[in-house]
DNA sequence: CTTAGTGCAAAGCTTTTGCACTGCA
DNA sequence: TGCAGTGCAAAAGCTTTGCACTAAG
């Protein structure tokens, strides 16, 4: 058993929540997509591959489940799906909804979410709110589109 | 005929497009509500008390019509529905798609676009990513929230 | 007159829910 | 064994589409 395994089974018990085979094979699913935004449909299909009698509904209750739990992070690409990604396997900071969104080719980066902290402070003194999440999308050229073009 | 009307219907023309009255009727609700983000279910509300026979399925259609004119924004405010805001109305640069939400009273406020320009700028140099447009959501509590709880 | 636009109803989509069954604790 | 969790199918809710009819140019 991997560590990211124990330590997600800590956290459902801690909970009192069950440990159950699809909800390890959904996490499993994430751990091996790390970076990618994947919709519940997606999900779905991979976990078909190593558990095939689970349910559609199942990977949605799953999802959310693990989105409460903060294990993965809630990404709304307007596409008409609302997509997850792991938040919390790479040593760094949780880089928290950062995303570059290339018009060309659709592929969808991540950025590092330190560059809003000014932004927020100037928020906060002028307006007075308060901001405890944000959620950031660029829509723009991937280098690789560019040169493409040129 | 306002100026705003003469405007739309010179749009419409340019476009070979035809002015009908349920086209007008929408964009009347929207320049009585601006700064408001509506859902298509609330502006059929409002389109219905001075065009009772028009049909959902015509605002549908001609919300994704002025959208494509860029006559309104398009935003996602994660809630369940797709809304819209009127974008050219006010004398100052349109604002694009920022938005700051309280999580208490769900309140939307919106603020200026230029204080993104050097994170733009920074993402272009280190990234080599050309960003034509962007879409900001900043969650938090917003100044009468704060207030009420103290 | 021609055909884009409309209204209605049906269909399409993603997502949620009800309910009997299963399996973890 | 008890009840949370699951699987299936049905339902829900937003949005799109097909089609006959209406009206703008």
């Amino acid at each position: 058993m991997t560590k990211e395994q124990s330590y997600f089974k800590k956290i459902l018990k801690d909970h009192g929540l069950k440990v159950t085979n699809q909800r390890i094979a959904v996490l499993e699913i994430f751990k091996e997509h790390s970076g990618v935004h994947l919709s519940v449909e997606e999900i779905y299909d991979f976990v078909k591959k190593d558990y095939p009698e689970i349910g559609l509904a199942t990977v949605y209750r799953t999802v959310q489940l693990l989105s409460e739990l903060e294990l993965i992070d809630k990404v709304n690409l307007d596409d008409g799906y609302v997509r997850y990604e792991i938040g919390v396997m790479d040593g760094e900071k949780s880089h928290h909804h950062h995303h570059l969104i290339c018009l060309s080719c659709g592929e969808v980066f991540a950025f590092g979410e330190d560059m809003l902290d000014s932004l927020e402070e100037h928020i906060d003194k002028t307006l007075g709110f308060k901001v405890v999440d944000h959620q950031v999308k660029l829509f723009g050229y991937c280098k690789n589109c560019r040169e493409n073009e040129n």
